[in-house]
DNA sequence: CGTCTCCAGGTTTTT
DNA sequence: CCTGGAGACG
């Protein structure tokens, strides 16, 4: 069959005009389930039919998943290989334009990204020099103010003046240490296309076909950026209630200003919903028609209504993680569902954690995407770190990190003794290291010992210069991970458990592991040590590529994390007040916020085709002991003859609940896990 | 001068 | 539980 002929096959009209609408500004609102995906993915599938060169298409997403989704399914539908087509979240597609251009505004091009962590560093080491007073340093808002002032959420009033100068000494610092934040990655794309018309007439030549997915969860800058970059050739897609990321500056407003920007756009609304049941789609539309603030519209769809939504009050989040993970094992059985099929939603990656062991004691797999990144680990951070300053000796929080770890005799005294060098002769640490060991004994006031670890340590980074081209880079980064016996430094640094150890360990050859894979794909042409840090700081754990391992197996995710995908059996963990919506949020954001957690629990429960499970606790652990929960709002907004509720069972404490399982998993015969 | 040990405090969501 | 900081110790 030709694609045409799939084409009108497989859409409604709505679709296909999405679809074939190749020219011009479109604006697709897409309400959950429609079918969204599809529509971009035969869209890209269907220009490349028409003879559209791959190397004009740009299709931005939010989240790298997503961007990964998108291509995979290019990729079968088209049976191409997709080498020049840009499918790419936004901040990676600022990497790419950077990567080309930055030097234009004073950078390097083998700048560092600096990460949360890597930026609270920088405003502490700022703070540290302006002599600001430690109290007065809560990193966590200041860090919020300084995002919100870079990309013009905020502007210096009286308020915030106090943190004007940090402010420019954390900039100088970046720019000193040839780094940038998250932000940049969007700020400064716009601020070179603004400075540099011929470079933003190169991107607008070669990118004739640019289209935006969740459009809806596009900041202002995000919009600029994309309103720059577009022609005429604009796609976006979107849905007003599935706006979950004000608080990180987007706004669906967008929408509003597309239309101003494009006048000639056409819309197209896609309200057939293909996902979920009746009843399933009945509760999603009686729980978001109680936002105010909204484009009016009701999703239908033409399948059956299903089984009801099912309501569980379990004692504690223990008990609630024993349910799901006893339900998960019954459904999977009853219903001949592979463990894939089924998706654990929650409202903050804290509730993982009884969940997780729950499925490990009932040897249930699992993957959980999102949550504390791979990244994060401090294991995995520290050999980041040692290949962030091998690409760029100058990025000071970086090599501050590993200067000192493992131990090597270069302590606070050194660093500081460098530090006053530095600080004099604006020299980067790297290059306050070089000179004060190239200056004359009596100058550089080092101790001998001191002397001889830090040319060690230097002419260890210089050595890693071999990663920076060439093939190999996993073997590399082992060689080097065993030469600075970093496996001594967990044991020694872990003296309780050398299980905890061996985990660290571990989780450093999951990284090379991934590393290795990256590099034989023949799809990565590019495979030096610049062009897997690009990718690896903009990627979270869910992110690595691991091959099929993550096949058959339950997912685990925060409800952003679970936007535009779906699940055939959903659980919703936690539908509380407090936890949904969250505490935090009512406190701080009022009305607009508990909106946003409305909209939160309309994605949770769009999730679901055919069955939804939702779990309210009873109690729940604090860090100060137990609470007592109410069930969230949200499941009052339900209409009540959707849903079967279910009283906890008492009587069955965790034991009892453990043994009947037990007892079950003997009953069964094995393969449960479909094969590959 | 560097390292070790103990203690407090912390997490909403993500690039 | 895990990380990071302060202060004691070698």
């Amino acid at each position: 069959m030709s694609l045409e002929e799939t084409l009108k096959d497989e859409l409604n009209p709505e679709q296909y005009r999405a679809v074939t609408t190749t020219d011009g500004a479109i604006l697709i609102i897409a309400g959950a389930g429609s079918g969204k995906t599809r529509v971009i993915t035969y869209r890209i599938a269907n220009m490349l039919e028409k003879g559209i060169p791959q190397s004009q298409i740009l299709a931005l997403t939010f989240t790298n998943k997503a961007a990964k989704e998108m291509s995979d399914r290019i990729r079968k539908l088209t049976a191409r290989k997709l080498q020049n087509l840009t499918i790419s979240t936004f901040h990676a597609f600022g990497v790419r334009i950077l990567r080309q251009d930055i030097d234009k505004l004073g950078w390097r091009t083998n700048f560092s990204i600096y990460d949360e962590t890597d930026r609270n560093a920088l405003i502490k080491e700022s703070a540290r020099e302006l002599d600001f007073t430690e109290d007065a340093l809560d990193l966590y808002k200041i860090g919020g103010l300084f995002s919100d002032i870079k990309t013009g959420r905020k502007d210096w009033q009286s308020a915030n003046d106090g943190y004007r100068e940090l402010y420019e000494a954390y900039q100088e610092g970046l720019k000193l240490y040839n780094a940038v934040d998250f932000d940049d990655l969007i700020v400064l794309p716009i601020q070179l296309f603004r400075e540099s018309p011929e470079t933003l007439q190169r991107y607008r030549d070669r990118y004739r076909y640019i289209m935006v997915d969740e459009f809806q969860d596009t900041s202002h800058q995000q919009y600029e950026m994309m309103r720059l970059l577009a022609d005429k050739n604009v796609a976006v897609v979107g849905d007003d209630d599935q706006s979950i990321y004000s608080w990180r500056g987007a706004d669906y407003q967008n929408i509003i200003n597309f239309e101003k920007d494009f006048p000639a756009v056409q819309e197209i609304r896609l309200e057939q919903n293909y996902r979920s049941t009746g009843t399933i789609l009945a509760a999603a539309n009686g729980v978001i028609k109680h936002n105010t603030n909204r484009k009016d519209k009701e999703l239908w769809s033409g399948n059956g209504d299903g089984q009801p939504i099912e309501l569980f009050m379990p004692e504690n989040e223990a008990a609630e993680a024993d349910f799901i993970a006893e339900s998960i094992l019954s459904i999977s059985v009853e219903e001949k569902r592979t463990y894939d099929d089924f998706g654990v939603l929650m409202r903050a990656n804290t509730q993982s954690r009884p969940i997780e062991e729950a499925f490990l004691e009932n040897n249930i797999p699992y993957v959980m995407s999102g949550g504390t990144s791979f990244f994060e680990r401090k294991e995995i951070k520290d050999i980041i770190s040692y290949l962030r300053v091998i690409a760029n000796h100058d990025d000071d929080i970086n090599l501050l990190r590993i200067l000192n770890t493992p131990r090597r005799g270069l302590g606070r005294a050194t660093v500081e003794k460098l530090n006053v060098v530095a600080d004099r002769m604006g020299y980067s640490l790297w290059e306050a290291a070089k000179a004060v060991l190239e200056a004359p004994e009596k100058e550089s006031k080092l101790t001998e010992a001191v002397r001889v670890n830090l040319e060690s340590f230097i002419s260890l980074i210089e050595a890693g210069k071999n990663m920076l081209s060439g093939k190999g880079l996993s073997k590399k980064v082992k060689a080097m991970v065993d030469e600075i016996n970093y496996y001594d430094y967990l044991i020694s640094d872990n003296p309780k458990s050398e299980k905890a150890a061996r985990f660290k360990y571990m989780n450093i050859e999951s990284l090379i592991k991934s590393m290795e894979l990256w590099e034989n794909n023949p799809e990565h042409e590019d495979t030096s040590l610049y062009a897997y840090l690009n990718r690896i700081t903009l990627l979270s754990r869910d992110d690595l590529d691991d091959g099929e391992e993550d096949k058959g197996k339950v997912n685990l995710m925060t409800v952003h994390a679970s936007k535009g995908l779906e699940f055939p059996v959903v659980f919703i963990a936690g539908a509380e007040e407090g936890i949904m919506p969250h505490a935090r949020a009512v406190e701080e954001g009022g009305d607009t916020a508990v909106e946003e957690e409305r909209r939160l629990f309309y994605v949770a429960v769009t999730r679901a085709r055919d069955r939804l499970l939702i779990s309210s606790c009873r109690n729940r652990r604090r860090q100060t002991g137990t609470a007592e929960c109410e069930p969230s709002r949200f499941l009052d907004e339900i209409p009540q003859q959707l849903v079967k509720y279910h009283e906890p069972s008492k009587e069955l404490g965790p034991q009892d609940a453990h043994e009947m399982l037990q007892n079950m998993l003997k009953n069964l015969s094995r393969p449960r896990v479909p094969k590959l």
